[in-house]
DNA sequence: AGCGCCATGTAATGCGTTACATGATTAT
DNA sequence: ATAATCATGTAACGCATTACATGGCGCT
């Protein structure tokens, strides 16, 4: 009830109040504006997660009536605050991985701002042993089953190894880009 | 209605379906084994799904009655194949590869099966075309905004842009491997 | 006077999730 | 015997999608 089951456009709205306080159409604009694109603009969705968050107590909006034209400013309360964290402190799974990435990638882009460095880095660490598990998975799963497969259905499994693997690569060179970055402090 | 209007998931079905004719159970069983498991195998989605699907005419169940363990085993029916390759049929639009990657490599991986792999080869260079066309406005986002967005931010869109790039590496690669093959024929 | 943007919502609908329910068969 | 597996379904619930509805403001 109070912080559990949220979805994820949810978590999406939390991660941008956290930064500005902003009304719904602000948050749809940023939707369509930016690579956060992958979450809906649409005001049926935006206008009743809003409306969900403020129930259960996570934001609180503001009506500002400047000029005749009204807007309602949200922010978190401090319950926000909280299942935000709580969120961002989970471990990573190994569901996570295979069905969970955008969940993923979307913890961590809030995550130096909401809990520090250390937390990122911990967090792309075990990103990177989760990975270093499911990739050779995969590998098998394909090498073993190929003869079987159509040949664009290999390309396809193909295609998400290779996807895992940059992923993969890229979680080694973002831990040292944040050691690089402390020593240079 | 007829054909449109289908869930991801019951694509996914119809594509299982064009291979070998399988019982909700067979179907369940192969998203839990296979890399398919990123759809659903439980039986609240698969069952409403099949009957879906059998209601609009798109497969048809017949039940096997082997041994007292009743078996209902799915085939595709002549509507949908035809559905299953109008949807393998159309344009790669930006929208897909924005938020559709899933469904647009679910559609890969059956294509040489259903459609042949001239299909193939096509879908593949307009997948190519429309990466070439995105990537550039991704990095162009990420160099004009680098200095408003915390520093996972920015980590977190590196990564996306880096998945895109090694599908464009994929599918060239993918491209040529059809047609050495074709060579080798 | 009218069009486009700012701004917030609601209603119908459909699908997936979770949990529950049922029953037969095979292995221990 | 009884647990695990085969096998199919239903019911409550929640959330996103699509479309609709409303109204003020600013420009031409």
């Amino acid at each position: 009830m109070g912080a559990r089951d949220i979805s994820l456009l949810s978590r999406a709205i939390l991660g941008v109040l956290v930064e500005n306080p902003s009304s719904g159409y602000d948050i749809r604009r940023l939707f369509v504006s930016s690579p956060m694109g992958s979450f809906s603009d649409s005001p049926g969705a935006i206008y009743p997660a809003l409306a969900r968050l403020e129930r259960g107590g996570l934001i609180r909006g503001r009506l500002q009536d400047r000029s005749g034209r009204r807007k309602k400013v949200f922010h978190l309360t401090a319950a926000g605050t909280a299942a935000l964290q709580q969120w961002l402190n989970q471990p990573i799974t190994n569901d996570d991985v295979v069905r969970g990435l955008d969940g993923l990638m979307l913890r961590f882009s809030f995550m130096d701002q909401v809990l520090g460095e250390d937390s990122a880095v911990k967090f792309l660490t075990s990103f990177q042993q989760e990975l270093q598990i499911y990739i050779p998975t995969l590998r098998e799963y394909l090498n073993s089953h190929r003869g079987e497969m159509p040949r664009s259905g290999a390309l396809a499994l193909d295609s998400g190894i290779r996807g895992y693997e940059t992923l993969l690569q890229w979680a080694k060179e973002a831990i040292t880009s944040y050691e690089t970055r402390a020593n240079g402090r």
